[in-house]
DNA sequence: TTCCGCTACTAGCACGTGCTAGGCGTGATG
DNA sequence: CATCACGCCTAGCACGTGCTAGTAGCGGAA
């Protein structure tokens, strides 16, 4: 039972009967062997159970083939963009390597990892840092920084984000469209990307000549279901009124699906009486028991520019980051409808 | 704005003036140098930025000190599992990489990465491997593989699962005790370890001297959201009943939330109609509009223990896997109660 | 003085791989 | 026949770090 050493190029060469050098060269897909050579070092590397080492590899390399990713398991939309960052990168020949960040374990640890195994580049996904601390991120790291998310462009990283104005005002065009006039907008003020979608709503309403009513929930963005919460308490705001609005739209789901589940226990039917729409079409909004109307932010399509900028940056040297807005798509279910005859 | 080398432990020594290897030693806290050079070698490092090269560390070093984490970000419960294996292992002296497995990235290309970086063992959250899967895996890596989630205990690999079927055995207590007879069993039959829990309604039923009664869902498990439209698909079979069972249970929450939130669309009042109780205890169970009963599976304790599962056999070369079995904890909320008078 | 032990440091090899520079044989060209 | 080109292979160094084996310097004991 002892813990035998894995297999290295060494090993092969020695059971081929080649050099070890060989045998570099021909996993390396380089031109100078034989078709015969290729074919026995490539079976004695598969029978050996030969994995490739990758300290090492980076250790000799000039340049770096790896993308960090730093990314939140406990937010929602994440997961889906780091599942669309690999087949992305596999598509340019980088590797991924992940590195999580939680409570107990922070960005700064988290960077500080993937600098470690000497990345080319790095990809923060919704982090809690701002301007300042991304800055410095990228100044510290000598390596191109793309941050996913929120920002505005400028010199020192990356930027990729959803164009959240536009999408809340296609939101807002349709609600108008199906002859809403009175339509709410509830805003969990600590929600990082926030303020772009309001602004977005208080375009839309103005260009259709519609009051607009804002209802600012404050909390605590860190908490656990801090939105479904905020959405929760809005709900019951709304109902100690004297009159309901006909629609309500929240710029991220959690705080819609809060909102309409508190409006349907209530008593109040949802699309009939009222319609709700958010914002992510995240998974929740997709469930048949929730069909939430929503603003679709393709995370897939942020995964592979979130790539494609980390690439760029990487392979032209010192050319200046720039800011990739991916364009967002309404998605109509079923909680929204055309207001009731009053 | 040339891409600069990032500073290794000789540019450290020149800057301040020794040796590399006395350098090398202050950084590993190893006895040996006094405390002036200990400073200024740690003000060099922090000044210069340094960040040692894992690569040529775990190169050197005869055992890693890393422990790899294959898990799917798609999966519910499976982050909570990995943000408590970042303090476990961090406790330990080990630190994590992780890899995604998803439909774009095999378990095995997951693992062959993680073996790439010489990882000293395996931990394998939620996989998709059945057994000789894992068996094979657990062979050819050369590494202690430990599976969380299900399985059996062999020789093979660790496993580290929660008590299914007890859990499940504390919920039907619960509901026969508020005075249930008649509970209704949802079973979506592709779910991993749905066997054990199904078992648990069994016996608990049995033990309560009430008749079984159990709806199989067939379908996809890899479709987006199965468990939900499953949970849909039952409540709707149900309301073509004569009459209702009086409380209906499912193996995980996100059946249960699509039961309900479907059953509360139909008129049916959850719980003063009918109590509704899930399994995992996932964030959305914990929504203010949904609060449902159900088990709890401490994802921070199954962390906990695959890392000690995993350094155990690590540390204490030779020794055979085992089964660690985490207890569960029913959490009573708003959707069960006491079934009404008839 | 010599020897010993201690502190503070350095020499040098090893880890597994990538890559450049060569070497050796064979067939084609001058 | 000498030279060259080419296909196939090997020698050897470098990357950044950990660790073992030293080596000076210095104070104290014999």
């Amino acid at each position: 039972m002892e813990a035998r050493r894995p297999p290295t190029m060494a090993d092969i060469a020695a059971h081929v009967g080649v050099s070890r050098q060989l045998v570099s060269l021909v996993l390396r897909d380089a031109p100078g062997a034989s078709d015969e050579t290729r074919r026995r070092v490539r079976d004695a590397a598969k029978e050996l159970g030969f994995s490739p080492h990758v300290g090492a590899r980076s250790l000799r390399r000039a340049r770096s083939k790896d993308l960090g990713v730093v990314f939140a398991p406990a937010h929602s939309t994440e997961p889906e963009i780091v599942e669309a960052i690999y087949p992305a990168a596999a598509a340019r020949g980088y590797d991924v390597i992940l590195s999580a960040q939680t409570s107990t374990h922070s960005t700064d640890q988290a960077v500080d990892e993937l600098l470690g195994h000497r990345c080319a580049a790095l990809i923060v996904i919704g982090s809690d840092l701002d301007h300042s601390g991304l800055r410095s991120l990228a100044e510290r790291s000598l390596v191109p920084v793309v941050d996913v998310g929120q920002g505005k462009r400028n010199q020192y990283y990356d930027i990729v984000r959803s164009s959240g104005d536009k999408g809340i005002e296609e939101l807002v065009d349709h609600l108008a469209e199906l002859g809403h006039r009175v339509v709410t907008y509830v805003d969990p003020s600590a929600m990082p990307a926030g303020a772009l979608r309001r602004r977005g709503y208080e375009r839309a309403m103005k260009r259709h000549g519609l009051p607009t009513d804002i209802l600012s929930m404050p909390g605590d963005y860190t908490a656990g279901n801090y939105f479904e919460e905020a959405g929760s308490t809005a709900a019951h705001q709304l109902l100690r009124r004297r009159k309901l609005p006909t629609a309500v739209v929240a710029p991220n789901d959690d705080t819609a699906v809060g909102l309409l589940h508190t409006l349907v226990r209530n008593g109040v039917r949802v699309p009939d009486d009222v319609s709700v729409a958010g914002f992510d079409d995240a998974p929740i909004a997709r469930l048949t028991s929730v069909d939430l109307t929503s603003v679709r932010q393709d995370p897939g399509l942020m995964g592979v520019s979130a790539v494609e900028a980390a690439v760029r940056r990487v392979e032209q040297g010192g050319v200046r980051p720039r800011e990739t807005v991916v364009e967002t798509s309404l998605v109509i279910r079923s909680s929204t409808a055309a207001p009731r005859r009053r």
